[in-house]
DNA sequence: CTTGACGTTCCTGTTACTGGAGGGTTTATC
DNA sequence: GATAAACCCTCCAGTAACAGGAACGTCAAG
């Protein structure tokens, strides 16, 4: 199949699937008018790609899950490290948005917003604790 | 001042305030010799900088908030308005990453993690209800 | 035979910096 | 007065993960 069915497969935008190639995570062959030619099993590693970054993965963390996913001999526990340790990323950046947005909610209620000029959030910003 | 005293009095590292002054946020004078020159006004702002970035604002989000507060006949609403959203942005993104984490979290529970082979992690991911 | 949808490559731009090369300046020390 | 350390400068390249667009080739339908 040509790249644009591999697009609506994969649900991965065409211009993702050719850099995908670029960096040589998906190796499609080519017919003979140059074009991509995909077959299922690439498809396969599409949706593979597409749901991993879905799930927060890098894209070099998808490679090293790639290679584990096509290792027969691979251990799972290697995976599972590399699951928790990305929840465990996750969950930093939740807590600092959460702190960030606290901060943000705190400063916005200060404000009265209308049309006079002084403003609670800009001076706070300016001079404020906001180490 | 100097540029590494401007650096230790806003926090910024030297690179990073050199790079704002590219992209036109603090405009420091020069002395004879070439170095940049920061006065406390200029510290001020690299200081409102470091904060508003802190508070998840892009970088034009930062210079948008600068001319702001600059502008003595700005209204209050304008600026809250921006937090507001701002605050919005980051709540959604805590969803989508609470989302995540609670995924993968699933997952490597459902992953025995020893030496053996079969993973139902990357079993998942491959053909998996993660849509 | 032409039109439109699809495919190709290559180049640029995005965000917000960071690192490094290759050089001048200043300050302190010997 | 020489030298070395600590500053400062500019310019260039690289990062992550694509997206947009130009300029062009190809294929199926009417």
């Amino acid at each position: 199949m040509n790249i644009g069915t591999a697009s609506e497969l994969s649900g991965l935008p065409v211009k993702t699937i050719r850099y995908y190639e670029d960096i040589k995570l998906v190796k499609p062959a080519r017919a003979q008018n140059g074009y991509r030619t995909y077959s299922d099993e690439d498809v396969l590693y599409l949706n593979f790609l597409s749901r991993a970054r879905k799930l927060g993965f890098s894209v070099d963390e998808c490679r090293l899950l790639l290679s584990l996913y096509n290792d027969s001999d691979r251990s799972s526990s290697e995976v599972k490290a590399l699951a928790l340790q990305k929840v465990d990323t996750i969950e930093t950046k939740i807590v600092e948005l959460t702190s960030m947005k606290n901060m943000l909610s705190k400063l916005a209620k200060s404000c009265h917003g209308d049309d006079r000029p002084d403003c609670p959030i800009l001076e706070e910003i300016a001079r404020g604790p906001l180490k």
